[in-house]
RNA sequence: GCCGUUGUAGCUCAGUGGUAGAGCACUUCCUUGGUAAGGAAGAGGUCGUGAGUUCAAUUCUCAUCAACGGCUCCA
């Protein structure tokens, strides 16, 4: 007999060989039905398979990720079942569980899989899970395993197998596909009675762009069919908020081809939350102490010579025009024109730390298919500034900078994203990194201890530093689901050297400052294209293009809409008067339509005592109130940047 | 940059080897209407661009540009 440990700490005796299948049906019929996989010490196994040990155990379910994860793994292993009887001989990679769903890279050789032949293989997927047909596990020699994949002609398992050790091989059969697979797996292919095929796309093998291009097919599947419409249905609701066509809709911006690609056009109503954007920004920090400075969008190449970005990151700069015998860079960067402010004057310990901020547009040759409206262009105005200071006052600089993200974070209601301590890869220092140890080992200590100092939440990721420092990105999401960093915080103990950047300190010697590049609005470009999505469209007062709009009944009252309008704007609130002839409902909806925060309905009676029927989007009539009182409650709206109605 | 899909009116989309259609938006007129679409008429496109096949191309083929979904990349 074994000892099984349950979550709730009871301890049940088993036969030595039971499943955690056997033991929820020990349980329960109900709950036996629902085990996908079992969390055994730890580790997730196969709900099938010997328990021989005492052990601790959890039974998975759908409510769990490992559950999932192990749901859409099997998923995986039935669409190659299907795509094997549909395209004999072809060869499959790996195919993981991801976030929301499962994908499969297959090598079909000269043969394709069309968007139409997505709805034949959900079909074939479903005939298969209708068996309910078992994973089995079967452990492997390798030797046997060589030989199997051998036969077969399947280089790609035979690249996996090479780097296995004997002894920890297994096999999942389910039906006629058998893979080369760890595992673990669901009971069987029943519990799939929802499948949604989702994308085909191309993927190099092993990531590489050197290799192959493989197939690769996209899918999420589920254990009822009212959970895949749901999840379709968010994906529709998605889409509604995408800030492409939120841009579009409401005149943000606009993308032209004359123009060129990932060079967005900021319409009026987009510029006005630019405008206020910077206005946020000019006012926090003067309030923090940094001064503005503008500096050209072009520099000569000895400059980058000197930063050394040309050596790191040509790729990303556009290429140089020449002028002169000169090659000239369009900035993809302010830092090196920060620094040669800071060079222009001596400098002493006083006047450190030496903060400097502008908002200048900076130009990145990124890959074409990498552009992505808003989040991902050519031009784009960093939120920037770096901050030279001693080693002594880093620790003050960076968590103020530090605290400087998450004010911005509580006026704009962001609570989803991921801080990501991002240090350098030892094996890449003198290519990707610069070649000084020991500096990343210092100031990457320093970076963690400012995060654990603050208690702020934060995860590390290797490889993924600057050139010049470790960083902190914070890590944001799309509305459909796309990953990007908002805001970044840097160290760079690289390029005061390079500069030749120094001031005198208190003893009357003569040291390098460390620098901070901070920008915790990241650029104009990715935070409007996020707080699109954030909002919906529906901005805050503060940042809408348009404030109020003013909505007469009829002709007769527009010249009180008029009157209204010209107090609106003389109290500062951005306002417009619908003057069309259009009933008073279509001008409600349309106003609607546009998100404008507030809308006066006006006419006879408001016109007699010289008020306002007050609407607010989304919510409906609010009262009538007099002008005055309007406006002061608007004016006070606006001043403390109010996230929302609340 | 790579793989795949798409490209028709300002927007959303239908359609065809014989030089195009809907709804919304727009313009004009009627209507002066109290909280999410009042009515009528009109205007608007050489079907992304270039070349080829054909008596004839928006439709078929190729190239190119762009957008989209991924991969790679991302200071």
């Amino acid at each position: 007999m074994i000892n099984v440990t349950l979550p709730d700490g009871a301890i049940r005796q088993y036969e030595s060989g039971v499943s955690a299948l056997d033991i929820a049906k020990s349980i329960s019929e109900g709950l036996a039905r629902k085990v996908l996989a079992a969390s055994v010490n730890g580790q997730v196994w196969d709900a099938t398979r010997a328990i021989t040990t005492d052990v601790t155990l959890k039974l998975l379910t759908w409510d769990d990720n490992d559950g999932k994860s192990t749901f859409w793994h099997s998923s995986a292993h039935l669409m190659a079942e299907a795509i094997e009887a549909k395209y004999p001989g072809a060869k499959f990679w790996v195919g993981p569980a991801i976030d929301k769903g499962f994908y499969y890279d297959i090598d079909l050789g000269d043969r394709k899989i069309s968007e139409e032949d997505l709805a034949e293989l959900e079909k074939l997927m479903n005939g298969l899970a209708k068996k309910s047909n078992p994973y089995v596990r079967k452990e492997i020699a390798k030797a046997e395993a060589l030989a199997y994949f051998t036969e077969k002609g399947d280089e790609y398992k035979l690249d996996l197998l090479s780097n296995l050790e004997d002894g920890a091989i297994t096999f999942y059969t389910q039906g006629d596909f058998t893979d080369l697979c760890r595992g673990p797996h669901i009971p069987n292919t029943g519990f799939i009675k929802a499948i949604k095929l989702t994308s085909i796309a191309g993927a190099y093998w092993k990531g590489d762009e050197k290799n192959k291009m493989l197939t690769r097919v996209y899918g999420v599947t589920f254990p009822n069919q009212k959970e895949l419409d749901e999840y379709l249905l968010m994906l529709e609701e998605a889409k509604k908020r995408d800030h492409r066509k939120l841009g579009k809709e409401l005149g943000i911006y606009t993308m032209d081809d004359d123009v060129g690609q990932g060079l967005p056009l900021w319409m009026p109503n987009g510029t006005v939350i630019i405008e206020e954007l910077e206005k946020l920004a000019k006012e926090t920090e003067e309030a923090a102490g940094y001064q503005r400075v503008v500096t050209p969008h072009i520099a000569k190449e000895s400059m980058y010579l000197t930063s050394g970005h040309l050596p790191y990151y040509a790729d990303s700069m556009f290429p140089p025009m020449e002028m002169d015998g000169e090659k000239y860079y369009l900035k993809a960067m302010n830092c090196p024109h920060h620094h040669k402010i800071f060079a222009a004057e001596p400098k002493s310990y006083r006047d450190l730390p030496y903060r400097i901020a502008e908002y200048g547009t900076c130009y990145r040759y990124e890959q074409s298919g990498e552009l992505f409206g808003l989040m991902r262009v050519r031009c784009l105005h960093m939120n920037d500034a770096h901050i030279y200071c001693s080693k002594e006052q880093f620790f003050q600089e960076f968590k103020a900078v530090n605290d400087l993200y998450l004010k911005y974070f509580k006026i704009f209601g962001i609570d989803k994203y991921v801080m990501r301590l991002s240090l350098h890869e030892p094996s890449k220092l003198g290519q990707k990194y610069v070649n000084e140890p020991e500096l990343w080992k210092e100031t990457e200590e320093m970076v963690r201890k400012v995060l654990i100092e603050t208690n702020t939440p934060f995860v590390e990721v290797a490889d993924e530093a600057a050139f010049y420092g470790p960083k902190i990105d914070v890590q944001i999401w799309s509305a459909i689901g796309r990953e990007f960093t908002l805001a970044t915080n840097q160290v760079d103990f690289n390029s005061g050297r390079k500069f030749k950047l120094a001031y005198t300190t208190q003893q009357n010697d003569t040291d390098t400052p460390l620098i901070i590049h901070r920008a915790p609005l990241g650029t104009h470009e990715r935070f409007i294209g996020f707080l699109l999505e954030h909002y919906a469209g529906k901005f805050p007062v503060w940042l809408s293009p348009q404030q109020v709009k003013v909505l007469p009944i009829s002709d007769k009252y527009l010249e009180y809409a008029q009157q209204v309008h010209q107090t609106l704007r003389s109290n500062g609130i951005r306002a417009s008067v619908d003057d069309r002839n259009e009933k008073i409902g279509k001008k409600i909806r349309e106003a609607e339509l546009s998100r404008v925060p507030y809308m006066l309905v006006v006419g006879e009676k408001e016109m007699t005592e010289g008020k306002l029927a007050v609407r607010r989007q989304g919510k409906g009539d609010i009262g009538v109130l007099p002008v005055d009182e309007f406006v002061g409650l608007v004016r006070q709206e606006i001043g403390n940047r109010k996230d929302s109605d609340g």
